[in-house]
DNA sequence: TACATTTATACCCAAACGAGTATAAACCAA
DNA sequence: TTGGTTTATACTCGTTTGGGTATAAATGTA
């Protein structure tokens, strides 16, 4: 399960489409759309921003271990 | 435990320096610094740069519920 | 204390993010 | 297929990151 999948799946199973998450989550569209592509290189407070509304967040350890998982 | 706690220590345990590890992990010091510091707006890729070397990544679900959790 | 090592803060600058907008593509139901 | 909604891609631009460097502060040891 990757970060890009599980904010899709969230944002979707709450019957939001990506327009309300980011008004909902304070971030840009544009953000939404990076982060459920799967891009790697976006901010951490920006996903955390994101996550809140799930009641996740990342950067608390522990993490998981990187053992190549695909997809 | 948050995230800059987590790399210090590791850090720490493999008895490598701030410099040592920007050098192997491929970033610069004045990231390592600030992720150590508690920085939240950092690049996700450059963090799991960082966590690969100690076997770790961000970005892979599930995280840590969020119950306001200190420190 | 004094010294050496390590870490923290400050500055400058190129590169990249994130936001906004517009348009194209994909999806889904009728 | 058609039409309407949702999502993806492209472009421009202000702001901020991250790297490099220098200096100050902190830490640890004798």
């Amino acid at each position: 399960m990757t970060l890009s999948k599980f904010i899709k799946e969230k944002r979707k199973s709450t019957g939001l489409t990506q327009p309300e998450l980011a008004e909902k989550a304070g971030v840009g569209l544009r953000f939404i759309r990076d982060l459920e592509q799967g891009k790697e290189s976006l901010r951490l407070d920006k996903v955390n921003q994101v996550l809140k509304l799930f009641g996740f967040k990342v950067g608390a350890i522990p993490l998981i271990k990187d053992e190549n998982e695909k997809s």
